[in-house]
RNA sequence: GGGGCAGUAGGGUAGCCUGGUCCAUCCUAGAGCGUUUGGGACGCUUUGACGGCAGUUCGAAUCUGCCCUGCCCCA
C-alpha cells in the first residue's frame, strides 16, 4: 500500500500524475477487477468523509436528508420520454432474482428522479406541503462506454449528492436554482476550488430539464471538469408523475421542480487543483491529518524528544486539530516525503535544538517554514494554517485566471482552447455551435457566465458575425 | 463507434520474435534481527509473480483462439 520512492510524474504530465497520485497518496485503488469500479482507500475515504460533511452541513440548513431505494421498476423508469432517451444506453438492468426471470426488470438508478417522484406524488397534497426540499447521498450506476477514470468517469458513482425540490410556482423554483448555485459556490469556496458557472446549451442540458446551469473548474491540462449541476425541471416530471397540490382556492395545480447534484468529482477537483509535484495538497478543512509531528530523535536524547513531542501532540489535539505523532523508525526526511505525498497541511519538527530553544519548527505543505514559540504553539498553528488556506486559495485562483482567455476569431479560439477556457461571442444558433466545435476541436460549455474572473459582453458571433453574447468554449472531461 | 499496443511478486522492469538452459534477474516494497536518525540510512536473513479459460506440444511466461483489464490514436 505504500509506494513513496521512485520517480513521481510531474504535474505537467497530468494524466500520469493523476493516476499515480491516487495510488501513492492512498486515495483509491484502481485494481478492482471490474472496469470503471474502484476502491476507496481509508485515507481517500477520510478525505471524502470530511468533504461531504461540509456539503451536508450546507444542505442541512434548509434541506432534509433522506434515502431512496437503489432499484427502480422499469414501469416507473420508462414513464418520462425525454429522460429515458438521455439514459437508456447507460442503464444497468437487474433481470433475475436467483434463477427466476423478473416480471418487471429493475434498473440500477443512474439518477433518482424516477425513484423519488412517484413517492412525491403520494406525499404532496396541498400547498402547505410545499416547498419540499430533500437530498440524499447515494451510489448510482451508469454503463459508461467511453474511457472510464477514477473519480471522474465511473460506472459506479459512489458519492452522488442529489437534491430534489418541489415548489408551488415557477418563480419559487427559479429562486431555488439560484439558491442551489449559491450553495455550490460556497461549497467550492470552502474547498478553495475556483469554479465558473454557466448555462448549458439546450442540447447539453439534463434529460427532462427546462435548462441546466453547471459549475466547472479547470484541470491542470486545461480541460474543464463539470463538478456540479443545477436543473430547472419545470413541470415535465410533475405532469408525468402526477405531482399536484391543491392551491389556496382549492384548485389542483402541477408543481414545479428542481434538482441538483454533486459527485466525487469534487474530490478529483481538490486533488487536481491543489496537488503539486510532491503529491497531494489538502485544504485543512478536508485533511484527515492536519498536523503531523516528526520527532527528531538523536541518540541519547531520544526519550526527552519523545516526551516533549507527545506533550505537544496532546496540546494540539485538545485544541481540536487532527494530529499525528509519527514515531516510526524511519529517517525524518523519509517521513517528510511520506506526509507531503498524502497532503498533510502542516508538519511540525521537534528535536533537541528546539527543546533547548523552547521552540518548534512548523512547515506548511507549500514550503513556508516558521519557528513557533513552544508556549504559544496552539495560536501559532492556527495562524500558520490560516495563512496556508489563503495561500492555496490565491494560488488556485491565479492558476485559473491564467487559463482563461478571450478570442475574437475561430483561429484564435482554436489556439487558445489548447491551454484552457476561451471566452468568445456566439449568436446562440446550433448551426454556428457545430461549426465552432468542429473547427476549434472543443465544446461550447455555456452562456450566462457567472465568474468574477470573467467580464461578459455582447459582440459579433465568431462563426457568423451576427449578434452574439459571451460564451465559454473548452475541451472537457 | 473504429483501430492499435500491452498485462510477469504489493509497485516498476527484462525475458516472448527463435518453446526446454529460467526454483529467472535487478530496482522497490513486505516480514525479522542489528546498527542508525535535523530532507528519501545501512548490513544480514527472508517472503513473493508469469491476467483468466481453452487449445497446440513430450514440454508454454513465450505459439493460437476467446474473454477480462489497462493504455494510446481516430470519429
Amino acid at each position: 500500500m505504500e509506494e513513496d520512492t521512485g520517480a513521481f510524474p510531474r504535474k505537467e504530465d497530468f494524466s500520469r500524475w493523476y493516476n499515480e497520485i491516487l495510488w501513492r497518496a492512498e486515495i483509491m485503488d484502481t485494481r478492482y477487477p471490474v472496469k470503471g469500479l474502484y476502491v476507496w482507500y481509508p485515507h481517500g475515504f477520510a478525505v471524502r468523509k470530511r468533504t461531504y460533511r461540509i456539503l451536508q452541513s450546507l444542505m442541512d440548513r434548509d434541506h432534509a436528508e433522506t434515502m431512496f431505494p437503489l432499484l427502480i421498476p422499469k414501469t416507473e423508469f420508462m414513464k418520462e420520454a425525454t429522460h429515458i432517451k438521455g439514459f437508456e444506453d447507460e442503464v444497468y438492468w437487474v433481470t433475475h432474482g436467483g434463477r427466476n426471470e423478473l416480471d418487471v426488470p429493475l434498473a440500477l438508478r443512474p439518477t433518482s428522479e424516477t425513484a423519488i417522484y412517484p413517492m412525491y406524488s403520494l406525499w404532496i397534497r396541498s400547498h402547505a406541503d410545499l416547498p419540499l426540499k430533500l437530498y440524499q447521498i447515494v451510489n448510482t450506476f451508469r454503463y459508461e462506454t467511453k474511457h472510464t477514470r477514477p473519480l471522474i468517469r465511473l460506472r459506479e458513482i459512489t458519492s452522488f449528492k442529489e437534491a430534489h425540490t418541489v415548489h408551488a410556482t415557477r418563480e419559487e423554483a427559479e429562486a431555488q436554482v439560484e439558491a442551489a448555485l449559491a450553495l455550490y459556490q460556497e461549497f467550492y469556496d470552502n474547498l478553495r476550488v475556483p469554479v465558473i458557472a454557466s448555462r448549458r446549451p439546450d442540447w447539453d442540458k439534463f434529460p427532462g430539464a427546462d435548462y441546466t446551469i453547471a459549475v466547472d473548474t479547470i484541470m491542470p491540462d486545461g480541460k474543464t471538469l463539470q463538478i456540479g449541476t443545477v436543473h430547472m425541471l419545470g413541470d415535465h416530471f410533475s405532469r408525468t408523475y402526477d405531482i399536484t397540490y391543491e392551491d389556496a382556492v382549492g384548485e389542483q395545480q402541477y408543481a414545479c421542480q428542481t434538482c441538483y447534484g454533486i459527485s466525487e468529482r469534487s474530490i478529483a477537483a481538490i486533488i487536481s487543483v491543489h496537488g503539486d509535484d510532491a503529491g497531494l495538497v489538502l485544504p485543512p478543512e478536508v485533511a484527515p491529518i492536519q498536523v503531523v509531528i516528526v520527532p527528531i530523535i538523536v541518540g541519547k536524547r531520544r526519550d526527552e524528544v519523545l516526551s516533549t513531542a507527545t506533550a505537544l501532540e496532546g496540546e494540539l489535539r485538545d485544541a481540536g486539530f487532527a494530529v499525528l505523532l509519527d514515531v516510526r523508525d524511519m529517517r525524518p526526511g523519509a517521513k517528510y516525503y511520506h506526509w507531503e505525498m498524502r497532503g498533510v497541511p502542516l508538519r511540525i519538527e521537534i528535536g533537541p535544538r528546539d527543546i533547548d530553544a523552547n521552540t518548534v519548527i512548523a512547515v506548511t505543505r507549500d514550503g513556508q517554514k516558521t519557528t513557533l514559540d513552544r508556549r504559544g504553539v496552539v495560536e501559532g498553528v492556527f495562524s500558520v494554517l490560516a495563512g496556508f488556506r489563503t495561500a492555496i486559495w490565491k494560488k488556485a485562483r491565479q492558476v485559473m485566471a491564467n487559463r482563461i482567455t478571450t478570442a475574437a476569431t475561430l483561429e484564435e479560439t482554436a489556439l487558445a482552447v489548447k491551454s484552457g477556457v476561451v471566452v468568445i461571442h456566439w449568436c446562440g444558433s446550433q448551426e454556428c455551435a457545430e461549426k465552432i466545435e468542429t473547427e476549434v476541436d472543443a465544446s461550447i460549455l455555456g452562456t450566462d457566465i457567472r465568474s468574477d474572473l470573467i467580464t461578459v459582453s455582447d459582440g459579433p458571433c465568431v462563426a457568423c458575425g451576427g449578434k452574439g453574447t459571451s460564451t465559454l468554449v473548452a475541451r472537457t472531461y
